[in-house]
DNA sequence: ATTCATTTTGTTATGTTATATCATTTTATT
DNA sequence: AATAAAATGATATAACATAACAAAATGAAT
C-alpha cells in the first residue's frame, strides 16, 4: 500500500495490461502437468534423475499456486507412505530447486514450483540449472506468482554494474495485494 | 556471476560509479553514533521508546556491516547480562525493525542496521515508521549494503503497476561478491 | 550375471530460528 | 497513591533445517 501514491492512477484498471496470477476457475490440471512433463524434459536433457519421490514432491507442490512448507508437504507424503523424516523431504526440495523446478520463497520459508521451467527457454539457466525468479505475493489469497519484467532486470543489472556488484543470486519477492484481492 | 555475460564492460572499473560498500579502514565509530544518534531522533519524533535494552541491541547490530543472526545478538547480551532468552532480543529487533531501525533479510535470516534511519528523510515511511529497503550482501566478505536506486525503484513501481499489484511489503536481497572482493 | 562404485533413500539425532504464554517490573497517567 | 499500559523476565514449545551414518537402488564395467 505504500506504492503509487503520488500517482494512483498506476496501477488502476485502465493502465494494467495483465494480472499474471492465476484465475480461480483455470484448468489446474494442465497447469500440473505442463509442470511434470517440462520436469521430466528438464531433468531428461540435464541429465537429473526424476526419481518417483522427486516426482511425487513436485507434483505435491504444484497442488496449488500457494507456496506451501517443507512440513505440511512432509505430512502429504507421511499420509501416503507412512513415516517419512525430514531430510526426505528437504533433499528432494534441494533436488528440485538446483534444477530449477522449485523455488524457495525466502520471506515465507516455503517452496512454490517454477513458472517458467518450460523445455524451451534453458538460456537463463545458470550451471546448476537454476535462474533468477521475481514474485509478487499476495498477503489476501496466498498466492505467489513468478513474474519476468525486463525493466527489472534491467535495473537489477544496472544498479549492480554502477556499484561494481557481481550478482550470484537475487531474492525478489513483492508482497501485497494481488489484483483480484482488491476488490 | 550470471549476469552481464552479454556486456562484460557493464560492472567493469571504467563504468563503476560508486562501491556502496563501508570500506575496511572507514570510521566505524561514527557509523555507530550516527545510527544511535539517528534511532533517538526518530524515537522521539515518533513516540517510540529507546529504551536501554533496545538501544543496546541496536548498538550491537552496529557492531559491523555485517548481518547479524538473533542468537548471536543473545550470544552477546547473555555475555554482559548474565540469563537472557530468546524472547527478549526478538521483542527489541521487533521493535527496531518496525520503527525502520534494522532490518531483517531474509535470505540470510539475520538483521543488519538501517542505512537510511537519519532523521532527516521521513517522506517514504509507512505509517508503522519502515521503508522499502533493498540490499547488496557479498558473499565473501559477508558485508551487506542498503542501496536506494531510483531506476529500481521505478521498474518496481511499474511492475506493480502494470499487474495490478498493490505492494505492502519488498524482499530485495542481491547476493553475490562485492567490488572489493572481487580482486 | 557379478562385482564395484555411485546415487538415492531411510533413520536417528540434533541444530537453528522464532513464538506463545504468563509473571513481574517499569513507566506513564489519573 | 491508585490505576492502566508498556516493557521485560522466564519457561516452554513450535517451526524450519541439517549432520551423520546405514541400507537400498541404480548404473557401469568386468
Ligand atoms: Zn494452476
Ligand atoms: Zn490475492
Ligand atoms: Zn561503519
Ligand atoms: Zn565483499
Amino acid at each position: 500500500m505504500r506504492q503509487n501514491l503520488e500517482n494512483p492512477a498506476e496501477n488502476s484498471a485502465e493502465n494494467r495490461v495483465e494480472n499474471p496470477f492465476a484465475q480461480p476457475g483455470h484448468d489446474h490440471a494442465s497447469c500440473v502437468s505442463a509442470a511434470l512433463d517440462g520436469a521430466e524434459a528438464v531433468c531428461a536433457r540435464r541429465g537429473g534423475r526424476l526419481t518417483p519421490l522427486r516426482r511425487r514432491v513436485l507434483e505435491l507442490v504444484w497442488r496449488s499456486h500457494r507456496p506451501v512448507g517443507a512440513y505440511d508437504l512432509l505430512a502429504l507424503l507421511q499420509d501416503e507412505r507412512g513415516r517419512v523424516a525430514p531430510p526426505t523431504v528437504y533433499r528432494a526440495l534441494d533436488f528440485l530447486c538446483a534444477q530449477g523446478l522449485v523455488h524457495r520463497l525466502d520471506s515465507l520459508q516455503a517452496f512454490i514450483g517454477c513458472g517458467h521451467a518450460n523445455a524451451s527457454d534453458d538460456s537463463d539457466r545458470d550451471g546448476d540449472g537454476q535462474h533468477p525468479a521475481h514474485f509478487l505475493i499476495c498477503q489476501d489469497c496466498g498466492a505467489a506468482v513468478e513474474v519476468r519484467d525486463g525493466q527489472l532486470d534491467g535495473a537489477i543489472s544496472h544498479l549492480a554494474g554502477r556499484t561494481g556488484f557481481a550478482i550470484a543470486d537475487e531474492t525478489v519477492e513483492l508482497r501485497g495485494r494481488c489484483a483480484d484481492c482488491q476488490n
